[in-house]
DNA sequence: GCTGAAAATTATATGTT
DNA sequence: AACATATAATTTTCAGC
């Protein structure tokens, strides 16, 4: 597993959030470290599965995918998950898929060209055995989106599991 | 604006996708052009506002945060709307927020360390002035998150609005 | 807008504490 | 684990097309 992550790695954390393509060099300069210990922190961090990759953010807008919606969808569960499950790794129009609790099973974040794309795939939802209802509501907008990951607050959950050791406890033994 | 993309600068935005720290080198080679082009059109994409920025994927678990949650919120609009959306910004346990359609006018997606702090957070919600109620989903599990934007649907989202000129159209102009 | 080649920067590998 | 040094790779810059 794991072992420990120091304040450090957190802030190594919380840059890549920032900017997920901070180099090397600079990230060295932030956490006041050199550049090959950065190097092999990041390293473990990607071997532990912390870190699981990177990618971009990009203007769906611009990109022509108009319309972003979340659907709640109702399956009759066990007998005909599986199938579901392999639907939605199939259709590139579902950005994310949750299993959640609450009216419905499945939570589905939807990005779509068009109100007409849209129609086709909710039918084609609708078709997928298991499937008993669907409940659509449109985003209008996104008013925030948090990539960074505050190293304070990983800080304050993992103290409690004492996953953590803060430089100050490593200092205080021996 | 941002003027018009072809196929390159979509194969560049599929690869960032799938490795926002692929290296200009390789994506030169995956697109088959120099470096400096690449650069260059990197470059022009961020300026146009087309990619907005560059991030990671943790595993939140790992990070103590082992709820995650929608919570529908319905609130009494206009005359609130500037003070939700403070305090929206402010709190750093919700990870997004959309404005949507149907039940409740906005979609929290709240990331937080253990259903006290979950407990915690909602009654602050609660109390914060216009919001009639909230409806929450604990997230079980994530079945698919998306991050490949793939070049080919985002052609055909482009090609109704001419906003995209393919390689073969640019050929056959003169 | 693209390229090749030089210059500058950055990352990796190795050995030491 | 972290570092310094040396080496390798990458990125940036720039002249030329």
């Amino acid at each position: 597993m794991s072992g420990h992550l120091d304040l450090i790695d957190l802030k190594i954390i919380e840059s890549l959030g920032e900017n997920g393509r901070i180099r090397l060099s600079e990230l060295a300069e932030v956490v006041g470290l050199s550049i090959p210990s950065v190097s092999e922190r990041l390293d473990k961090l990607q071997k532990n599965g912390i870190i699981k990759g990177f990618t971009m953010e990009v203007d769906e807008r611009q990109l022509g995918f108009d319309i972003q919606a979340f659907v709640r969808v109702r399956i009759d569960s066990s007998r005909h998950y599986k199938s579901f499950m392999e639907h939605v790794l199939n259709e590139d129009e579902i950005m994310e898929c949750f299993s959640v609790t609450g009216e419905g099973s499945h939570i589905l974040k939807v990005m779509t060209h068009n109100t007409s794309s849209l129609e086709k795939f909710l039918s084609r939802i609708q078709s997928w055995p298991g499937v008993l209802s669907t409940n659509t509501s449109f985003v209008l907008s996104q008013l925030k989106k948090n990539k960074k990951i505050s190293a304070g607050i990983v800080r304050n959950n993992l103290q409690d599991r004492q996953v953590l050791i803060t430089f100050d406890e490593k200092k205080s033994r021996k």
